[in-house]
DNA sequence: GAAAACGCGCATCTGTTCAG
DNA sequence: CTGAACAGATGCGCGTTTTC
């Protein structure tokens, strides 16, 4: 391995010491160094292509700047965490490790490990939504790790947690709905296993309710396996019988089966945009724009999410007096129109 | 009796800090 | 602005113990 160029060779090379160089570098408050001193080390910084040697830096000050990313690669909705998590640590000279293997929740405990070998400065993971366990809350406190849920927790005070309000999130898109059709909207709750399985659902579900009811409305919800064509198909073709002419609004919990709901209408001749409105409850594949027509829908800010659990990260290593108080950050939704909504006139 | 394993002390590595 | 001290893992040297 080639022989690395090191402070030492920085201060030879622009006649100073080493301290000089770390202060040029750190902007040190209390080592004046002069323009003309700052301008040949930077020069020799750059000629000699020196990089600061972060383990040996993390020896001295105990802080590694690289904060642990966990979570399930195959989750889509992690790349959009890591880009937040990636945009406010490249804000304050920080770096992410990317850690988790495929979602095993086993390969969390191995984290702990690495906090210690690489001398971490804080964990975060993106957990599924009703992801509460004690036994990870107990080990990360015994190792004192700072650490942020993003979705986890939500009904332990002892966790700091990065959430979004998934209430409001359905009340703001039924709204938009509200706005531009007058026919009470149909709420298709799409589930993996079985419905209503956590919390974000039941709170987007009873929303839908809650919204109905103020307005005089009787609430229609279908539950429905989320990748289940067939119900879809025979979803819409009653749909298509009842009614006589006006379709009413659809909203749907989950793109991923507004989908098949596009796929199933367009079998069955049904203009989506045209004679039948659809909104999403998110955008999980970031595919709603790419959709004919785009689909609207609430999109659920994950990036800002990791922004935001980066910063509180953070935060909470410069105020050591509250750091280990844990605190529930809730985000907004934001509702994106998209062209699946019919205009009424 | 040779070879392998172990234990201990010590130097090395590199960047930061602080007294002077 | 300098020079010395320091951080903690790593690995080397060297002596001692265990194994075959």
């Amino acid at each position: 391995m080639a022989k690395r160029t090191t402070s030492f060779d920085v201060a030879k090379a622009a006649g100073v010491s080493r301290s000089v160089v770390s202060a040029v570098i750190n902007g040190t408050a209390g080592i004046g160094v002069g323009t003309e001193t700052r301008e040949k080390v930077l020069k020799a910084i750059k000629e000699l292509d020196y990089h600061v040697d972060a383990g040996a830096r993390a020896m001295k000050t105990g802080v590694s700047r690289c904060v642990a990313a966990f979570g399930d690669m195959k989750n889509p909705l992690f790349l959009q965490v890591l880009e937040g998590m990636q945009r406010a640590c490249a804000e304050r000279g920080y770096h992410v490790l990317i850690s988790g293997k495929g979602g095993d929740e086993r390969d969390r405990f191995e984290l702990l490990d690495l906090y210690r070998q690489r001398r971490l400065d804080g964990i975060i993971s993106l957990d599924a939504i009703s992801f509460e366990s004690r036994e990870w809350l107990d080990a990360v406190r015994k190792a004192k790790v700072p650490y942020i849920s993003i979705e986890g927790y939500a009904g332990t005070a002892e966790a700091s947690s990065i959430l979004v309000d998934y209430r409001e999130s359905i009340l703001d898109v039924l709204d938009h709905i509200g706005a531009i059709s007058s026919l009470a909207p149909v709420y298709l709750d799409a589930y993996l296993e079985k419905p209503g399985s956590n919390w974000a659902e039941r709170a987007r579900r009873s929303a839908y309710e809650r919204w109905c009811l103020d307005r005089g409305l009787a609430p229609v919800v279908h539950e429905l396996q989320a990748y289940d064509e067939a119900w879809m198909l025979r979803f819409l073709e009653e749909l298509r019988g009842r009614e006589n002419g006006k379709l009413p609004p659809i909203l749907i919990n989950w793109s991923v089966s507004a989908s098949i709901l596009y796929r199933m209408a367009w079998k069955l001749g049904i203009a989506v945009g045209k004679e039948l409105s659809v909104m999403a409850g998110d955008n999980t594949n970031r595919s709603n724009a790419f959709m004919a027509p785009p689909l609207g829908c609430v999109e659920i800010p994950y990036a800002e999410m990791g922004e935001e659990a980066v910063r509180r990260l953070l935060l909470s290593l410069e105020e050591p007096s509250q750091a280990m108080r844990p605190e529930k950050l809730w985000l907004k939704a934001t509702v994106v129109p998209g062209e699946s909504m019919a205009r009424e006139r």
